[in-house]
DNA sequence: TAAGTTAGTGTATATTTTACACTATCCAAG
DNA sequence: CTTGGATAGTGTAAAATATACACTAACTTA
C-alpha cells in the first residue's frame, strides 16, 4: 500500500558563483531581461542565483557544474555542496515571481534545492547568452539586492562556507589567476573573511603549506618594487 | 517552452541516529522482517537508514522530525542535516533491494536523500512498532554491516559530521543522560572520535565552555569514590 | 582495615598565534 | 641622476594555547 507513492517535488541545484576581480569579491546574479507579460515594472524585477531543474539522469553534482558551464563555459571549476533548501513555500506562491517560475518549475509544484558555491576567475570567464533568459552580473556582495525566493539566505551561507573553507582548507587560490603575488592572495583573504591581516603572519602562514610555489619571474610594470609571482599546485588527492 | 516542466525524482530524507550506551556508540538500523515475496534468503536481508519520502507540504527538517518520531517518538532531539546524495543510480535499478524501494519510491523514479544525523539519548528511545515495515535495531559503529543503497556512505558521512561537530561545537552532551560525570563525557568522546584523551587535559577544556554545570549531588552506588554530577545547559542562541 | 577501583588535581614544556617596524626595489618626475 | 612615492619583503619577542605527565582522595567489599 505504500508502493508506487511518488513526491510531488521538482529538484533543482542552485549555484552561488564567487568571483574576485583584484579588489572585492562577487556574486553572480541572473537578471529577467523581459518579463513575458510585461507586468513587472523596473522596480519588481529580480535577480537571483543561476540555477536549473535537475535532468533525470544527472547526478547533483554533474547537475551543478552544468548550470555553471552553461552560464560561464567553464569548465573544471571547484564546486561544492553546501545545503540543501526545502522549506515548502520557498518557491511556490510567491505572485511577483511568476517569470522566473517560468523556467524554473511546474507552478503548482514545490521545489527544493541544492546549493553548490563554486570560485570563478573572472578573466576566464565569459558571459554566455543565457538558456537561462536572463542577462548575467557580476554583483559585489556587500551590495547584493533583495533576490528571489530565498536566494539572500542561499548566498549568506554560501558565503559563510566559503569563509569556512578558505580558513580550513586554503581554497581561496582558485580565484586568482595563474600567477599571483602574496599581497594579491592576501588581499583576497582580507575581503572574502572581511578583516585585515598581517602581512608577516599571513606570510608565514602560507609559505608552510606547500602548494604556493615560487616563480623565475616577478611582477612587471608596477611602479614599486615588483613582486615575486607563485603559483598554486594542487593537492594529488583533491577533486574539483 | 521551458514552462511546467517538472523533475521525474523523488525527495526523501535520511536520519543516521547516534545513540551512546554508555561504552559504544551505535547507529539506528532498520530491518525488514517478512519480505513481501519471500524471495530473500537470510543473507541477502540487507538493513538500512530509517528514512522517508518527504510530504508535499512538510518541510526537510520537518521530515526528518517526523521520521525520528515515528521511530523513537521522540521529539526535540537534536537533528542535523549535513549532505544531499543524488546519484541517479543511488536508488533506482538496486535488484536486490525490492521490499526496501517497496516503502520508498516508486520503481521507476529516482531518488535522492537529504540526510541527517541526530543524536538520541538511548535510555529514553522507546522503539516503535514500525511505520517502516521494520524492526530497528542499534549496531555498533564498527560493525555495521552492508546497507542498502548507498547507506554506508552517508552512515560514513554522517559519522564525519559528528565528529565535527562534536570538536567544534562540543554537541556530545545530547547523547547522555541529564546528569552525567566528567568520566562518562570523555568516554564519549573517546568513542566518537576514536581515540584517547588526556583525563586533566580533557577536563580544562571542558570546565572553560560555561554550558557544563556542576550539580550538588555526587554519584551513588559505585564501588570506587563517587563521581561529582554535571548538568549540561544550552546556549541561549541555539536551535535544536 | 586492607585492597580494589575510579575521581580529581597542577605544573613544566612545547607549540602556535600574535603584535610589531624597518629596509629594499622599482618607477616617475624634477 | 637624485628624490619621492609606492609596495615588497623580512624576524623576533611575548602571549596564548596545547601537551605531557603521576600522585592522593573517596568510596565499596571482603
Amino acid at each position: 500500500m505504500e508502493k508506487d507513492k511518488t513526491t510531488e517535488i521538482d529538484v533543482s541545484v542552485d549555484c552561488v558563483l564567487f568571483g574576485f576581480d583584484g579588489e572585492e569579491l562577487k556574486v553572480l546574479l541572473i537578471e529577467q531581461k523581459n518579463p513575458a507579460d510585461g507586468s513587472l515594472s523596473k522596480e519588481q524585477l529580480q535577480m537571483a542565483l543561476p540555477g536549473n531543474l535537475v535532468d533525470t539522469e544527472e547526478s547533483l553534482d554533474d547537475s551543478a557544474a552544468r548550470v555553471l558551464y552553461e552560464l560561464t563555459s567553464l569548465d573544471g571549476i571547484y564546486l561544492k555542496q553546501f545545503y540543501t533548501f526545502g522549506d515548502p513555500d520557498r518557491v511556490r506562491g510567491l505572485k511577483d515571481q511568476e517569470w522566473l517560475r517560468n523556467f524554473r518549475a511546474h507552478p503548482e509544484r514545490r521545489v527544493i534545492t541544492v546549493a553548490y558555491y563554486s570560485l570563478v576567475k573572472m578573466d576566464e570567464y565569459q558571459p554566455q547568452a543565457s538558456s537561462f533568459a536572463g542577462e548575467a552580473k557580476w554583483v559585489e556582495i556587500n551590495a547584493v539586492p533583495q533576490l528571489a525566493f530565498d536566494h539572500n539566505e542561499i548566498v549568506d551561507q554560501g558565503l559563510a562556507a566559503l569563509r569556512e573553507e578558505l580558513t580550513t582548507k586554503h581554497i581561496g587560490f582558485e580565484l586568482l589567476p595563474e600567477k599571483f603575488t602574496l599581497s594579491q592572495l592576501q588581499l583576497l583573504y582580507e575581503v572574502i573573511l572581511d578583516k585585515k591581516l598581517d602581512k608577516r603572519n599571513f606570510r608565514k602562514n602560507i609559505k608552510k603549506m606547500d602548494q604556493v610555489i615560487p616563480l623565475d619571474e616577478k611582477q612587471k610594470g608596477v611602479l614599486h618594487k615588483p613582486a615575486q609571482l607563485f603559483r598554486f599546485e594542487r593537492d594529488e588527492n583533491e577533486e574539483i
